[in-house]
DNA sequence: TATGAATGAGGGTTCATTCAT
DNA sequence: GATGAATGAACCCTCATTCAT
């Protein structure tokens, strides 16, 4: 009599994954708003099962980017003893974080919308990633190459926000986009003096 | 008889701008998705009324945002002739931008969507500002003050993008990345030399 | 003082006019069921006007065909006088009736529908022809060439019918049924024998 | 665990039932093009139990229409294998199509509707009929009582037609014409000779 | 547990009809 | 009279969500 419960609970497993595997492909195709049954049919299960497994659709949201988010965090601390500079690591880390956002189709929109049902992502998303974004910050500012006012939850809403791609604003783009607003996190914000080229990032120099 | 007339082009001219009134105060508080027949009601009008006036939702969506849009594109010719560094007129129209896009809740939405009812809408903002932002951003490459790899199309998405606003991401962290995003155009991109703050902005010396 | 009452009720002339010549080109396109609206902007005028000389979409129908029908009418007497069999008169005003109908598309479906709105326009068109049409009856009916049991009445509504027109049934099948129907309105219609072509007409014979 | 499923086929098939009866009933009452509401609310289910069981309108009609009219098809073999004269089965058989059409109010319409949502109510009938239809008419011709220029799908279309009832045209009237036209169709067409009774059906005498 | 049928609120759109000018 | 803007009822259709089996 174990066993048909283990079995049960192996079917479980089972359509939970299916789930998440059908809806990050929904994700992907029609955004994070796409229809429940559509996801259910994908996984070739009820749609009272999605119910069951995932009863809000942010719990779902939330669940199918868990795993890529944690793996995106645990790549700071490797970041970290690189022998690299510490810009450098969080250029790298944000790399990452950008590689994510923008392969999720839909996941940009999901972290801008104030949609209730998708707050606990975005909750998620910042426990997730803040500390470890953090910790690549704190590295920068230490050895005097970023701007201590910059927060890694500003930032990385910054990030997410310059990923939310469009028909004539692709992936290359929001790279660039990115990649400015870092060199744009070395220097002190205030800093709108006229300098040519040569010396806008010195403005300790006055 | 002129009299009349011009009576009911007035009535028809107030309920025009009651409902562009009303679309806007709907847009801050739901987005430009909202239903139809809000907004109606907020105009305190029929639903008929809207679609006579505005037969799809981009035209509303366009009329209620094209005034700003043309006073924002104006001020860049206005910021040129006056006697300031291009870095200094190309941010002080950003800001301008800026603080039109944080002010209308929404509208950062509306731009990033695919939609095609919200194409219009997308179509005129670039149309309409690109021109103007191109302008200030030649005079600052020509000042060799901006990278020529700045396109004016691309930074008004990312500002756009910057600007979409949420929970714990207001209007002063929106400023601060669009004033970091600038900085970040100055230099080359590619330029991650771990330099200190002292020479970040420098590759040239290389 | 005189002229511009006369030029006011020439002016409304000309609308009704123009009303009716827009009604008629609407209903041949659309059907007897068109907005009001449509017929309107044909004409040229606001829906206003169009209610204001035929508060009912009957009224409507009913003028734009009130000319054609006493025409039709106005044939039977004609008919009756030239110097052919019954038969032959009443079926050469069937002919005109078949050429009314399916040359106004869409009467054949208001002329089936309950819609109380056409009902005036059922009754025009019974009161104005079934006379014209019974009196080529009872012709053919004292020549001996048309069964008593038919009516004027039943007649027309059955030609009436046969003249809805379809994709897939045309104006030439609507004749040929049509020209059936007439040479079984010669016989006696419980004639079901299974007399062979020779025969079949002659049931009397038995 | 057969009994449960077998409980909820049996649940959904009464409720399919239900609807086809209720659109049988509104469409009886108001026509073919019924709100969809009125047949929800008439089965007394949900507008999207509807939508569930028919996606389209056509799909409704088709159905509720279906089973008599395979009822209607499945008479002719049996009529031909009687010992009655070609003539008088394609008569009963008219008959039977005649009661199917006065019966089932709005079909008629349905069928001279060039409205695509139905379409395929109109290719059904048009399948499953004119070949019955069909194999009467032939063995009709075979024995030399009816004209071979009568097509199955043309006598249908007008028998359609003539059975398309109003508040003067009723069923009895409806009956009599068809009738006419039956006898009518024993006879070459272009037959117009002002025989009298005597003569009118047979035009091979000249 | 899993299922998926049923529900019904919600949002889009059309158009007959009214009425102030 | 003529106008046509405004009204709002009425339809269409889609899904999120529930719940009996």
């Amino acid at each position: 009599m174990a066993e048909p419960i283990g079995a049960r609970q192996a079917a479980m497993e089972r359509n939970r994954a299916a789930l998440l595997s059908a809806a990050s492909a929904v994700f992907l195709e029609q955004g994070v708003q796409a229809p429940i049954r559509d996801i259910a049919r994908r996984a070739d299960v009820g749609v009272g099962t999605v119910y069951r497994h995932f009863p809000t659709r942010a719990e779902l949201v939330t669940a199918v980017y868990r795993h890529q988010l944690d793996e995106c965090a645990a790549l700071a601390p490797t970041l970290l003893e690189e022998p690299v500079a510490p810009t450098e690591a969080l250029a790298r880390w944000i790399d990452a974080f950008v590689e994510f956002l923008v392969t999720k189709h839909g996941l940009g929109v999901a972290l801008q919308s104030e949609d209730p049902s998708l707050l606990s992502l975005h909750t998620l998303m910042l426990d997730t990633l803040v500390p470890a974004c953090t910790s690549l910050l704190d590295a920068g500012v230490a050895a005097g190459e970023i701007d201590p006012g910059v927060t890694a939850h500003t930032l990385m809403r910054a990030v997410g926000n310059l990923c939310i791609l469009g028909p004539s604003y692709r992936r290359a783009e929001a790279q660039d986009m990115v990649a400015r607003l870092l060199i744009g996190c070395r220097a002190r914000v205030d800093d709108r003096t006229d300098a040519p080229l040569s010396r806008q990032g010195a403005p300790q120099d006055a």
